[in-house]
DNA sequence: GCCAACGTTGGC
DNA sequence: GCCAACGTTGGC
């Protein structure tokens, strides 16, 4: 299974959103940049990944599982864009902060850190590990 | 609220 | 196909 990163202002999206659509999820829509779209295509039903909320929060606050692979993005008729869906799986005790990340070595090759205006990144098992360790989210 | 970084657009 | 201009993002 691959792991991401979903990224969202609170204030356009969030996660108190998110969890409001349930198992149902809601797509991933309005990402108008090719890098992003690219791994949306690569996502595979059941890839989880994590919910970063950006601007004010600057934390990763739940866990998403990919619920419908790359389809067409509803919300225009140009057909360069692809979005996957999303549903949320469970929120992290504590949300894990850019600065907690920054401050980790095992996370300083984040694509959050050194790229941090992609929207949906990918994210290795090791970081996906320690991040989950580190907002004491279960891993099943 | 500012501004640097980056991606996209469009004229040539 | 290049590159300047522009718009957007997101950390500070």
């Amino acid at each position: 299974m691959a792991y991401w990163l979903f990224k969202s202002e609170p204030s356009t999206w969030s996660w108190d959103q998110q969890v409001a659509k349930g198992d149902a999820g809601e797509e991933w829509d309005g990402v108008r940049n090719y890098q992003a779209r690219n791994f949306m295509r690569q996502m595979k039903l059941g890839d989880r990944g994590f919910f970063y909320h950006s601007q004010k929060d600057k934390a990763i606050v739940g866990i998403v599982e990919v619920c419908a692979e790359a389809h067409p993005d509803s919300t225009t008729v140009d057909d360069r864009w692809d979005c996957v869906d999303i549903k949320a799986v469970r929120p992290f005790v504590k949300p894990v902060t850019l600065d907690q990340i920054k401050a980790d070595p095992r996370l300083a090759d984040m694509v959050l850190v050194k790229n941090s205006r992609l929207s949906v990144q990918p994210v290795s098992d090791a970081e996906w590990a320690v991040i989950c360790e580190l907002g004491q989210a279960q891993t099943d």
